[in-house]
DNA sequence: ACATATATACTCGAAATGAGTATTAATGAG
DNA sequence: CTCATTAATACTCATTTCGAGTATATATGT
């Protein structure tokens, strides 16, 4: 007889508020945020996707707009059983992950919105490269390639380093960052995964299960899309000035641009369009709101807010 | 009790081979060309990217290299009950689609290799647009539109249609492109899947359950992957020429590249190293062999073959 | 010697990109 | 009323990248 498996969706549902991205979790144990997830049930949905957006539903109040389906983990040991989601003993969970995109709105009770980088602080280089990087990450990792046994596998190791938090942030690259982090054993989950007392430095908020894992897929894929495709203006209010618009980005982005070029890029992408009306902001000269313009996903394959923006050394 | 769900593991596994893009098939009931595919049994296989690795290598005598994830699939109706991958009659069956690029080697008795064009016939602008666009694919695309019921779902079907066969080809949207032929009930795949009789232009050669699917996200995924990552080499013989490479990405690409900035690019690029050897061709000047640098990967962040390739009107 | 096929080098204009400077329009403090 | 402050918006400029060529070199077979 074979082993029992059964499928677990997760959300990372994702906002963003003036200059904070967010993402909706639950305080699930009372000791971790999780991801709103739930089992799929093959008897009621017809795909995954609609199995996804019912439970999500049902558990937070939302109503999800775009949705993308992000990777499907299948490991042993990063998502231990849970009488909430799991099988009996023994039994697999097989957890695809889902990003979504929304504007932030009432929430059930037991949800909350929180900043990601609580989570990822060394990925906003907004205002200047982390100093975690260089006073934690760096000197761990250095010790984590001596460590390794063999002078390949320590190449091997350094070159990783060197891609994930060498010279050149590559801002895409969050979830090898974060899987790099926990295979040198900075993140809590490392331990917890492998029944190892807890010890050094454990970055960032810890997730329940994998989550942490999902919700850095899912960032990097935001980010990465967010080039290409209009998907920032999901996360906007209907009307925006440039302003808020280039701050939602820098947030996703977790880096800083250059205004004058972001307007240049966005109006000759004709990404948006102008209401005529102004903004009343609390100092400064008023800013023209604008609307997303559908028309583009007809006109220009390509769409997007390409970020060319300059990282603090 | 809950239906049981089953785990289904395909690989789309691609080669080139000269100029030709091909794909690994059995022939599975010898109707349909099929995916080398298998469940996961979560008892002996502790990721599913090791489960994957473990029944492809019994059923093909192939060592896969580079692999990635794709996408799964968990449609009810696309997924039909089978003897050999699905439970009993009820079960579901949920597919995590694999790529996996290799070179051309000795396969298993059963298995085959197949041009991937004969799946995606409209796929290849090498030579010239193909003629069945306009022809055939249009004309039914127009009706599809008309036939749509109101005029806002005929205007988004209209917008389909021209992100995926309009002005400006796009190649990478070749999973978009083929959803859409489902959806007008210009593939095969759409009859089997509703229980309707086959009826009018049948595009391309089907394949079992929703392997042609697969495959689309299979090809669209390396053709976009092409332009930042080095993946060609994975499918290049340790040393080659320059055309020898060009020739691949086009195969891979479905579009002619000019020369001249093809091999300059690479050359700027720093993806390859020549060998000081020369190519003996059967006639023409013969050309260096180059192979691939391992170095760039440290170097730069975006290391890939960028095609700015002209397609023919 | 030359037709043919391919490799390789070099040029050139158009567009995109990164990094500014300059100017305009609002606010509140004095 | 003037001015410091804040932000919006317009314009400039050098550099790089890109698409599309032309020109030349080195093989083969006849």
């Amino acid at each position: 007889m074979k082993e029992a498996v059964s499928i677990g969706l997760s959300a990372a549902i994702l906002a963003v508020e003036g200059e904070q991205p967010c993402v909706l979790v639950v305080a699930h144990d009372g000791l971790h945020d999780a991801l709103p997830f739930g089992p799929f049930d093959p008897a009621r949905h017809r795909t995954l996707e609609l199995g996804l957006r019912n439970w999500v539903g049902e558990q937070t109040d939302f109503d999800l707009g775009y949705t993308e389906q992000l990777y499907t983990f299948g490991d042993k040991g990063r998502h231990l059983p849970s009488s909430h989601s799991g099988p009996g003993p023994g039994g697999r969970v097989v957890s695809v992950g889902y990003l979504a995109l929304t504007r932030k709105g009432r929430e059930a009770a037991e949800t909350q919105w929180r900043g990601w980088y609580h989570y990822f602080p060394w990925e906003d280089w907004r205002d200047a490269k982390p100093a975690m990087i260089e006073n934690i990450i760096l000197p761990a990792l250095k010790k984590f390639v001596k460590d390794a046994g063999g002078s390949e596998a320590a190449d091997m190791r350094r070159e990783r380093v060197n891609v994930c938090f060498g010279e050149g942030w590559d801002e895409e690259r969050v979830l090898e960052r974060y899987e790099l982090l926990y295979e040198a054993g900075l993140v809590e989950e490392y331990y917890r995964d492998n029944g190892l007392p807890a010890k050094g430095a454990n970055l960032g908020t810890a997730m329940l299960f994998d989550h942490r894992r999902i919700l850095a897929t899912a960032i990097a894929r935001l980010r990465g899309k967010l080039k290409y495709r209009p998907v920032v203006f999901e996360l906007m209010a209907p009307t925006f000035t440039l302003l808020e618009l280039q701050r939602a980005v820098e947030a996703l982005a977790g880096l800083r641009l250059h205004k004058q070029n972001f307007r240049r890029l966005v109006a000759e992408q004709g990404l948006v369009e102008g209401t005529g009306k102004f903004s009343t902001p609390l100092r400064g000269r008023p800013a023209e709101l604008f609307r997303f313009r559908r028309g583009v996903l007809r006109e220009r394959q390509a769409p997007g807010v390409r970020l060319g923006g300059r990282r603090p050394r």
